[in-house]
DNA sequence: CCTCCTCCATACATATCTGTATGGTCATGT
DNA sequence: ACATGACCATACAGATATGTATGGAGGAGG
């Protein structure tokens, strides 16, 4: 079979799959072609530049990243808030703190992940809303959660089973708790 | 005045701000040279090679990360949680932000992330614990904090006064809260 | 069969970065 | 005065990356 042909999707799964394992810094014509087995002829027929390559290996990235942490979920708001913590807390981080290291850099980069950003952000205002936290601190409230999301994501915590329950225990509260003031000891 | 000779310590302050402006991927012997307006000749009697420098300039920057959001506080616990959260949220972020995508890819820089997060992550826990939080749920508690200061400072975000006064509100209370669970609206 | 079009390998010119070798400058101690 | 050592520039060799040019393999269609 004459399996060796490669599609421009080839090189960008190849792409991301680097991204992830080694960083951006190894998203070169170089490098992937030896790794693909293939010359950089094939690169630069599939892509004008690494400029054109790094682009469409972002643009891939933003079609699956939302969905990474949001996806489909059914059930009761506060049931849906959860199940989100819960997969955005577990899923592997490798390839989205690349992404982000990536972003501190590029401003192509920085673009993407800013338009992930304002998505989720989006969704995650909406179902505390929907889960019966006040509107008006609903933005407050999805930003600190993203928040400590992103601080998962770049602490690559590789968090113990109790360890994760209390932490998304506690994460939970805080989003949905009505305002209390604090009562020391 | 022969104010053109340079000493490794100023070859270590360049590299800091390079790295704060355009990321590690500038601290390069080459680029470096040309900035200081000096020659690698300089730069390769200063440091054995490039990794040596990256040595100096990571563990500089171990040095100094510490008290950047820590730095000595006085007054009641719950005002030194306060007064640290006021500071840690308003600092220029670019150089802990470009500190940490250069972790992502070098051991080294990884290494020294690591140290001063743990170093962090103990003096935020004890500030909470005098502050009255449960010994119990401590640090549970530091790490949402502090995860929320890594992803402030990931995004960038560019805050007004008044959100930035409503999210540092709604962390101190998540931070210093009795537990009282979610009661919906 | 022959031709076109797709996909790829190879070779070349160029640029950037590294590390070393070698010599030059300049202050300082004697 | 001069000798020493600290500090630096320049030149070289090598590695690695980019992008282009050119030609070859191989299937599809007339």
């Amino acid at each position: 079979m004459s399996d060796d042909r490669l599609t421009s999707r080839d090189w960008v799964n190849a792409g991301l799959k680097v991204l992830a394992k080694t960083g951006f810094t190894a998203l070169k014509a170089d490098t992937l072609s030896k790794g693909l087995g293939a010359s950089r002829g094939s690169f630069y027929w599939h892509f004008a530049d690494v400029g054109a390559f790094h682009a469409a290996v972002l643009h891939h990235w933003r079609e699956v990243a939302y969905e990474n942490v949001i996806r489909e979920i059914h059930g009761t708001a506060e049931h849906r808030l959860e199940a989100l913590l819960d997969r955005a807390f577990r899923a592997d981080t490798r390839l989205e703190r690349a992404v982000r290291s990536w972003a501190t850099a590029a401003p192509r980069a920085r673009a993407m992940v800013e338009a992930v950003d304002a998505r989720r952000l989006v969704y995650i205002e909406k179902l505390l809303i929907e889960a019966g936290v006040t509107p008006g601190i609903a933005p407050t409230r999805a930003r600190l959660l993203y928040w400590a999301y992103l601080g998962f994501i770049l602490s690559a915590a590789r968090l113990g089973q109790a360890d994760r329950r209390r932490l998304l225990d506690e994460l939970a509260r805080a989003a949905m708790s009505t305002s209390n003031h604090r009562t020391p000891a």
